[in-house]
DNA sequence: CTTGAAGTTGACTAATTAGTCAACTATAGT
DNA sequence: ACTATAGTTGACTAATTAGTCAACTTCAAG
């Protein structure tokens, strides 16, 4: 009973833009409230603090955004190298799409807020760890297959998966920093010399370019 | 004439550690004036705003602490490949050493700063991206020498670069999230797979391992 | 030992900040 | 139609913020 809203959900959206494009801490509550066209009342009506919005802002756009997007890359029945491949592709496919839309590109809203100092409560940059953990995980898993499907030569898979996301995460901070998406353009090429990948599987890569 | 004083170069360092440790944003210039023992008034008598003492403070460190190492490990006499392997290892040192110092792994300063969003002035951001600039050339020099000197066989150097620096930061960055310095481990190997050395070059890292 | 420029100080403003609250309003379920 | 309940509001506080300023102190050079 009472009144029904979606004020709650357009402060999680309105936080997590304004959170990707300025920061944890260059945002301010008044921001979210005017871009989310919400009183302040109404933002201590559903959350306790900034922390809080932030902490469920992450967890929602990794709900709606980024798991779709992993999902479809990383599903089982798709070829192990394959799902890196149409991950990254994805994931530049966005990257382009935000700077056009809006200019500036904003890499991986959580590794940004993972990467800021103590300045962000320790409940946020949990959760954006988490969230890493999760894409990190399935390189890993993908990694993994690969190599027992003979399609990679590699004796250390947690080593290699360590350096795929590495690679990964430089590219991406590196293509917002230069607000450039072509930096990340030959990711896949570089992650098969990273893992080694047998002859065939290179050649393959070399036909489709 | 008058009296002489530390102060600017207090307030400098001050301000290196607080944005290094705590963010951009999340400093304040009242924190930056207690850390170097200097009322706020001498702070405004030396610079002109916080954006100000901030980009001084990054051409300072990077004068002071990061040419120095840059300088020992790219110099010219030293074997190409053996120039990265020497920065990634100092690299690693330094951030060992400020965990056991400090309790916590601080990345790259620069690249925190560069990928701070637009919270941060336009003329800070460009101090540090122009840092950052200035070490991915020495990235790019190293790999084109060791490729004119047969120590490695790859078809385009930038592209190459690119990546290596890429895989460098990226597995700074996610020492610095994961506040654990051993992800820097085996920069070294994986760069050589990068650039796929001759098998020679890789039976030397082996041996040595 | 004078002098004047460089350095220091603390009190000040004006703006912005996170967070509070009591009164108000709309409506879903009865 | 009634009413409890969820949602809304704007005015409020108290703290913190960047930046100012005129008076004061020190000391190197002449």
């Amino acid at each position: 009973m009472g009144r029904v809203s979606d004020a709650r959900e357009r402060l999680l959206v309105a936080g997590n833009q304004l959170t990707w494009k300025h920061g944890y801490n260059a945002v301010t509550v008044d921001a979210i409230c005017e871009a989310a066209g919400v009183k302040k009342g109404s933002f201590y009506h559903y959350f306790d603090s900034k922390a809080a919005l932030t902490k469920e802002a992450i967890e929602s756009w990794w709900q709606t955004k980024s798991r779709p997007i992993l999902e479809a890359a990383f599903a089982a029945e798709v070829p192990p190298l394959e799902r890196l491949r149409r991950y990254f592709d994805a994931i530049y496919q966005s990257q382009v799409r935000t700077k056009r839309e809006d200019g500036t590109l904003l890499g991986c809203p959580c590794f940004r807020l993972a990467i800021e100092g103590d300045g962000v409560e320790p409940e946020v940059r949990e959760a954006a760890r988490s969230a890493l953990g999760r894409k990190r995980r399935l390189f890993e898993q993908a990694i993994s297959d690969a190599k027992d499907a003979g399609l990679i030569d590699i004796g250390d898979v947690e080593s290699a998966a360590q350096a795929v996301y590495s690679l990964f995460e430089g590219a991406s901070a590196r293509a917002r920093i230069q607000n450039n998406p072509e930096i990340m353009t030959d990711l896949y090429e570089q992650t098969l010399r990273l893992l080694d990948a047998v002859p065939a599987e290179r050649a393959k890569q070399k036909r489709s370019a």
